[in-house]
DNA sequence: GTCTATAGCGGGATAGAC
DNA sequence: GTCTATCCCGCTATAGAC
């Protein structure tokens, strides 16, 4: 790692620099800079600005979200396997810092002219198989059968999406001036997974609805 | 409301831009196009772009977070007081579009210029006071004695937060084309919080640490 | 492959007429 | 209060020397 590969340096430079600032903010004299390239160097490298960000994402969250993807095996037990993509998940977060950051940027700039689809369909079929893990969970009498699978993924999602996601306010919130810990964060996926699988577990309190407190 | 007094139209305008492209994407012509003035007429209302977004920011989420805060009524038992905080997070999002957009780019632009340190402040006090909700469950038995508070409360922000903020990804995965109908709005709501009562009530299975597959 | 120089455009902001 | 005209700056991208 760290090559010495002017490609190499153009991207992390470009990486850090989109993942801090995002793709309007992020100027080419910047990366330059921050790279210790000759900015004009990237034209003889990437056709322009649009395409370095292209490749940016696709370098960290293309590879990313395919191994995603392959940890879904499906001939594990559902609950095992929910288990395992959760944990997945957070140490594919963990290992990359940036890659949190650009993924809450494309989500946010998904209409923008630079937003590239390729991530939210690669997401939208990696959701399709965590549905299915949970119908297949229902089948089997392993998960509680009244839950919509669709809403049970995101609900599992997001406890680990959120706390990558929103770091700088949650790292503030658990007490920390800077970035979470590893061995906090470690603490944290332990307590969403238990929390999720208890919450998945038939044998939990029926969720009978709850009278509302307002007409 | 839609009101056609000068400073309206732009905050409308500029909220607008500013949620859909960010701040550095967005442009002072492009906010007076929008708001159908004469782009120089934002300098008679706002001394600079950056403060034109502050104004945004204070109006749309400044008032959000506060009745946010009022919300937890600190007399009611713990499990009710946790419903209606997540109900009205729900509401308060649903009923201001922008607003989780802007909330994100608040997040990840945490450190440029722009950025308004005061919103941190508040969700983080926001965040104190659900801790010391859970807390007080814990101590009257309502809430499983051994979660933690803390990553507690963020799981339970975490599932309303993720879906508002994740709109243009989760809409698709539910399979929607545009935006997530407010019917099935209401029901993930729904999901959520009895998803997260019966991960929290201690009738529901000791969360025993269970193995990991590998070691 | 890497650098200098610069073209060309679009941005934020201001002056001043009305 | 609102509009026109414009300044000045910094950005992307290119031309071309080395």
């Amino acid at each position: 790692m760290a090559s010495t590969d002017a490609t190499t340096l153009i991207l992390d430079a470009a990486e850090a620099l989109f993942a801090r600032q995002g793709f309007t903010a992020t100027t080419i004299k910047a990366i330059g800079r921050e790279a210790g390239v000759n900015p004009a160097l990237l034209y003889y490298y990437f056709p322009d600005k649009e395409r370095l960000y292209h490749a940016v994402l696709e370098r960290r969250m293309g590879n990313a979200t395919r191994e995603m993807a392959v940890r879904l095996s499906p001939q594990l037990p559902p609950l095992e396997a929910l288990d395992r993509l959760l944990r997945g998940y957070a140490r594919m977060m963990q290992g990359a810092p940036n890659l949190p950051r650009l993924l809450v940027r494309e989500l946010a700039d998904h209409e923008a002219a630079h937003a590239l689809p390729m991530i939210r369909e690669i997401a939208a079929g990696l959701f399709q198989r965590i549905c299915d893990v949970i119908r297949a969970g229902q089948a089997s009498g392993a998960i509680h059968p009244d839950l919509d699978p669709r809403f049970t993924a995101i609900s599992l999602v997001s406890q680990m999406a959120w706390f990558f996601v929103a770091q700088p306010g949650v790292s503030r919130m658990l007490g920390y001036e800077g970035v979470v810990p590893a061995a906090e964060v470690d603490r944290y996926v332990e307590h969403a997974v238990r929390f999720s699988l208890a919450a998945l577990t038939p044998a939990a309190p029926a969720a009978t609805p709850r009278k509302r407190v307002r007409p």
